[in-house]
DNA sequence: TACGATATTTAGACTAATCTAAAAATAATA
DNA sequence: TATTATTTTTAGATTAGTCTAAATATCGTA
């Protein structure tokens, strides 16, 4: 059943994902005219063009959906998305900033065998270099504990695993102060003020968080 | 100068280059059509276009060249295709016959930075699985002595680096018969009616080879 | 509950890339 | 050289994806 999209068509199905990722239910025409940096009135006629091909379910001024079919191919997307990603760090020594434009083309190249190859000849990552995690070829995300690090007590102590955002300046600020996938984290001071923190890295370095930046990072307790 | 050509512009300009590789000179419009799959309306078209932007030199019923620009992102298409089907063969395990349409997609993802990386990652590799040069980044091609198995003489040994085709039933035929790069050939017999040459391949098996396929390997004489 | 603000859809237009059919130019040949 | 055959270009149409402006529906709140 899994005719052949556009780059486009399956962008707009991505975005669709990521929107009733974070809000469930109905997505807006606006919200995904935002992501994708086009009119609302194109947004209008892609997603007519995906309900008729039943990628979508689309009721008129209430919202859209992705059916079985949209979430399948949403989620594949996701997949090469972060194989790929997961290969240009991995492999090609890449910085994590550098890779989600690069992965944005990839995502696209249409061979079943080249992401199975490509999978197994990255020995089958759960976790792409954000820390988030790479879809199983039927679907299915590998779940784990994570807390915010703005969440944290003092004298909690943890270890990043995943960051909440992924445009390069937050990356690189992260990269600035030294912290990256698997740094050791311990809370030492919070203000109460202005909601910053105050944290040991790798039980050497202090660093001063904002509340900006500490929303956005992910830990794993230990 | 180099401005953002679509993957269609591209294509064009690596098949004029593929023409006028084997047959110098002004490219006919037919000849274009025929290797893009389109109609010679199509490409009367691209090709106006392709002029404009001075990709190539363009003369109403007389032919079609490319100018220098045109040269230069032919030839870096093709260093994108060869490297990427060097990866997919080197490192995923693909066979030689299963590359070519993987690499046709993967030749358009736009990032200098990524082709250089996996030149690298590759070894800087001077020849693609099929034996076929990879231009280095300014352009230059690798050439090497090599003779059609075809043209060598009763006695002659030599070794496999190339083929003069890429379609996937030819490279599957060699596939079945034992014959790959890097193989051992000597020449036993030539048949006059048929033109057919018996070989040793591997200093052990005796193979019959047609007229149609000896002309298509590529030998170095040793 | 009405009315102004906001969100969404429709209408109409544009560009890139394609097609078919017809016209025009060039090449082949009697 | 005249006539036919072939090649190439032009004309006009189509589809995907986009836009702006205008129309319409829904929401928020007084
Ligand atoms: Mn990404
Ligand atoms: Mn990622
Ligand atoms: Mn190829
Ligand atoms: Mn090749």
């Amino acid at each position: 059943m899994r005719s052949m999209l556009s780059q486009t068509e399956e962008n707009y199905l991505k975005a669709v994902y990521k929107i009733s990722e974070s809000d469930p239910g109905p997505v807006s025409t606006n919200a995904i005219a935002k992501i994708m940096h086009t009119s609302a009135a194109s947004v209008t006629d892609m997603i007519k063009r995906l309900s008729e091909k039943n990628y979508v379910d689309y009721k008129k001024y209430y919202g859209v959906e992705l059916t079985q079919m949209g979430k399948n191919s949403a989620t594949l997307l996701i997949r090469k998305h972060r194989l790929w990603e997961t290969f240009l760090v991995n492999q090609l020594k890449f910085s994590w900033e550098e890779v989600h434009d690069i992965a944005e083309q990839l995502e696209h190249i249409q061979s079943d065998q080249l992401i199975e190859r490509l999978d197994e000849y990255l020995n089958y990552p759960k976790f792409d270099p954000h820390g988030d995690p790479i879809p199983s070829t039927d679907g299915k995300f590998t779940i784990r504990n994570q807390t915010a690090l703005s969440d944290m007590q003092i004298g909690d102590q943890g270890q990043v695993i995943g960051v909440k955002i992924h445009d390069t300046p937050f990356l690189q600020h992260l990269n600035k102060i030294g912290i990256k996938i698997n740094t050791a984290v311990e809370i030492i001071a919070k203000q109460e003020y202005d909601q910053s923190t105050t944290v040991i890295i790798n039980q050497n370095d202090q660093v001063l968080l904002s509340e900006k930046v500490a929303t956005k990072i992910l830990l794993k307790k230990i």
